[in-house]
DNA sequence: TTAAATCCTAGTATATTATTTGGAATAAAA
DNA sequence: TTTTATTCCAAATAATATACTAGGATTTAA
């Protein structure tokens, strides 16, 4: 598994909160008894969020968070980069540079690098908008557009 | 990261396996030392390819390994499968079914549905032939063309 | 001044992954 | 027939990563 419950309750946070984005801030109170998500922990995510510029905070009473971007600016790739380690599929590709001494006459190297653009490029297609309005792409269809395109 | 060292050995050992496959029986003591694997650990590997009907092998002394299959039939995405434990991108699509009780109202699950689906489409398209030969292929390239085209 | 919230750091528990240990079974070679 | 080199098997341990908790300082509205 390569995205952990951080990531995936990091999602459904945003979610929440596009859910609920009049203008006002939501407490976290709030959405970990909603979302069924211990307090402390969602303390955590929120914080990698927020560091990320993705969220609007305040603090005291009355406070709380809101989206401090349009969901249809906002991608699945970057929401999970701020809060996953990592999204490469293989540890030979976390950090910035291949560090592996036999990278270059590695065969199976170039499937990972494939792989991991794969990926990235999948999830930097998909905002929290599509999330929102339940159109996530599929990546099979028209082929020539949409994903496929890029 | 989605594919640990276990996949990853698998795939070298069966690259190795490919790069000398003259039909004699190659020892896994040969393939530790030069591959700088523990023996033990790929003992453990190598029984689950062995199950898994993709290598022969052959007890007692000038024992060893060899590929029960073509190289062009192989798929990545059989070996990775034959090692992990899951190749899903998220836990909530481990096993065969889901069993989250929220999943009909989860906005996030058709996300990694289709994540899913990309990544097993992606490996399932690449051989080991394909990396014996260094020839991984583009998903990016000729679209409508090979993985665009499945 | 109190209450309700964010913010921050560190600790701990749990689960997963990686690796080792120890040996039985097999088969070729001496 | 004994030795040697191998596969085969199960379980134990070590290392790492993930998930979650604890405790409290700071801020701000009521």
């Amino acid at each position: 598994m390569m995205i952990s419950t951080k990531g995936r309750y990091a999602l459904r946070l945003m979610i929440y909160l596009g859910e609920h984005n009049t203008g006002d801030l939501v407490s976290l109170k709030e959405i970990a008894s909603r979302q069924s998500i211990s307090m402390k922990y969602l303390e955590m995510i929120v914080s990698d969020l927020h560091k990320g510029g993705i969220l609007i905070s305040g603090r005291g009473k009355k406070g709380g968070y809101r989206l401090a971007v349009e969901p249809a600016d906002c991608t699945i790739g970057q929401i999970l980069k701020m809060t996953e380690k990592s999204l490469a599929p293989v540890n030979c590709l976390e950090g910035d540079t291949v560090t592996c001494e036999k990278a270059d006459q590695c065969l199976t190297l170039p499937l990972w690098r494939q792989l991991d653009d794969l990926i990235d490029s999948y999830l930097e297609s998909v905002t929290l908008q599509d999330l929102l309005e339940g159109n996530v792409p599929d990546w099979r269809e028209k082929p020539g557009t949409g994903f496929n395109q890029l």
